[in-house]
RNA sequence: GCGCCCGUAGCUCAACUGGACAGAGCAUCGGACUUCGGAUCCGAGGGUUGGGGGUUCAACUCCCUCCGGGCGCGCCA
């Protein structure tokens, strides 16, 4: 529902309650009431809860305070009608001259009116993906790289100033067992006996990775390279094809940040020292713990593993990580964690605000696991075993074929984020495969098509808007034509609540809902946008127009393309 | 065993964060244009929102409990 109405009803309710207050009629205090949008429409355009949450007070029947609420409401000038329904709610139904300047307004504003100016240029991180460089990029990865991105493309046209971070670990005993992979691959190309440790890298990539540096340096490296040498080239080698993945679906990062930088920094060791002065490390078993108990952890957790090496945990540089991006001074921070990490990011986080931090701007956005099904069941994936689809194939078979204006990344993107995060994705292959012209996402994008393809039959017909919109007749539309706006001018509101509560899947599921009532809307024959009477034609494409215009906002938001034609 | 997430139509999912009669898409069955794009539209069937209790004027939504599934409880990330 529109801001502007919203206070305005309020205004004019409180009002009606002071008047009533003054007359007699009520006794308590101004409850804390809602104005907001019902959910059918038919119920009007707006509704309050007033009568209800002062029954009690009142000791009254809902509908008669409804009663007395309405009896002292004044309507302002766009408030067509008034009326009691249901329980107690008092319904309030805006003029369609409300609604037509409203149209106006997002004809002339376009995207600054569909995208509501909340950031005010305040700095959000969003750190997402953040997968180590380890192998390529699985479904799962997709899922958060989508909707990190998403979130951050929400933020960026709200008023945010976005920075897209990726952190990786590359100091670890992950990086040494990559490295120890291609090492052994490497051997194997140059026909040396060599037998791939049991937790190594089994993928074909590895062999790649090999196959080149055999042809750029012979047998070099057989005896006595470092350990360094490999793991660079592997790190190089499977981030340009992260890289390379990432820009197929439309996702760039603006930082990167690695755990041995943290190293190298100092900053590890300045999140052990503070902590150890506040008591809250430990050290037995010959490791470096975190005390659980004074955090209101579960269990101790290891902060420097025992061992020569004295390494930290992924969890250390974790800790300086967050500190570090609070330090530069984010207004927010968003993270994008798969639900394996969620236990953890407590323990991170308990650590960072135990080192005097304020935590506050840091929010967290799971998303629970993809599940991939293929010939009717499920494929476990596992990188190290390498039994997993890549998000690279899944592209591949997901997308149309030939030649097209829209991006291979639509299928994918729109689906991975057609659902509430934090519920199970279930992507069947098969599906997506066999019926990829199905997709919702080809429903919306048609109905983009078929709107602009209106528009190049209108410049045939002779049949143009005026610059100075507010000419056209806007009187004319049908009532069906007015509960199409409706639905409309509410993504402002969508986009909103998007952003808010960090829920991009509001944004397909409304564009779903959209594009049907344009469909639906445009079948009928009576509903012919080109025809005899030009003044009516006129406001139908006016219409027109500003759908295309949400639907194109929209998708933009979602890094799914509005295609002109398909 | 403990913690977190989930359980809604045959399947995959929504439900404006406590509001009115729980809605879509697939799938099934039956229909629709001789002009703006049939990748569309119309209609039908399909539900005790996993079970039970509680809070509330109002519960899919909050609390308790049980059942079922996922994830975590690593000196892996």
């Amino acid at each position: 529902m529109a801001g502007p109405m919203k206070e305005r009803i309020t205004e004019l309710l409180n009002a009606a309650l002071e008047r009533a207050r003054a007359a007699g009629q009520l006794k308590s205090a101004a409850p804390v009431f809602t104005v907001e949008a019902p959910r059918d429409p038919s119920h009007g355009d707006a509704a309050t809860n007033a009568a209800m949450v002062l029954a009690r007070a009142e000791g009254k029947p809902p509908r008669a305070i409804a009663e007395i609420i309405r009896a002292n409401f004044e309507p302002g000038g766009d408030i067509a009608e008034v009326s009691i329904a249901g329980p107690g709610f008092i319904n309030f139904r805006m003029a369609p001259g409300f609604w037509h300047r409203r149209l106006f307004a997002a004809a002339r504003e376009g995207e600054r009116f569909w995208y509501p100016q909340l950031g005010g240029g305040r700095k959000v991180n969003v750190e997402f993906l953040s997968a180590n460089p380890t192998g390529p990029l699985t479904v799962g990865h997709g899922r958060n790289a989508v909707l990190g991105d998403t979130i951050a493309r929400l933020h960026e046209a709200t008023g945010f100033k976005v920075v897209r971070e990726y952190y990786f670990n590359n100091g670890g005993r992950q990086m040494r067992m990559l490295a120890e992979s291609v090492r052994v691959r490497y051997l194997q190309e140059l026909g040396i006996d060599a037998q791939l440790p049991p937790d190594g890298y089994q993928g074909e990539y590895i062999r790649d990775i090999a196959h080149q540096l055999v042809l750029r340096n012979g047998d070099r490296l057989a005896q006595g390279a470092a350990e360094e040498i490999f793991k660079n080239a592997a790190e190089r080698a499977i981030f340009a094809d992260i890289r390379n993945t990432c820009e197929r679906l439309g996702i760039r990062f603006d930082v990167y940040t690695n755990e041995l930088d943290l190293i190298k920094a100092g900053k590890i060791d300045a999140v052990i020292e503070g902590l150890r002065k506040r008591g809250l490390i430990a050290e037995y078993d010959g490791a470096v713990w975190l005390r659980g108990e004074p955090l209101g952890l579960p269990k101790d957790r290891v902060l420097i593993r025992s061992g020569p090496e004295r390494e930290p945990t992924y969890r250390t540089p974790d800790i300086a990580y967050h500190i570090d991006k609070l330090e530069r001074g984010f207004d927010l921070i968003i993270d994008v964690f798969g639900a394996d990490h969620i236990a953890e990011h407590e323990g991170v986080a308990a650590a960072v605000r135990a080192l005097g931090y304020d935590i506050s701007p840091i929010r967290v956005i799971i998303y629970q696991f993809v599940t991939l099904t293929r010939g009717g069941e499920k494929v476990k994936m596992s990188t190290r075993k390498a039994t997993y689809v890549t998000l690279d194939e899944l592209i591949d078979e997901v997308s149309p074929q030939g030649e097209h204006e829209w991006s291979p990344a639509d299928v994918v993107r729109f689906f991975f984020l057609f659902r509430k995060s934090d519920t199970h994705l279930d992507f069947d292959i098969d599906l997506a495969k066999r019926q990829a012209p199905e997709n919702p996402v080809f429903y919306v994008q048609y109905a983009h098509a078929r709107l602009a393809s209106v528009f190049r039959e209108a410049a045939k017909a002779g049949l143009v808007l005026p610059d100075e919109v507010e000419r056209i007749d806007l009187t004319l539309l049908s009532e069906e034509e007015l509960a199409l706006a409706r639905r409309l001018l509410d993504l402002p509101e969508v986009v909103r609540t998007s952003v808010e509560e960090l829920e991009p899947h509001r944004i397909p599921f409304y564009l779903l809902e959209v594009a049907g009532d344009f469909h639906r809307y445009y079948n009928k024959p009576s509903n012919r946008i080109i025809g005899q009477d030009q003044e009516l034609s006129r406001a139908r494409l006016f219409l027109a127009g500003v759908i295309k215009s949400a639907i194109a906002s929209g998708l933009r938001l979602l890094g799914v393309s509005a295609p002109e034609r398909m």
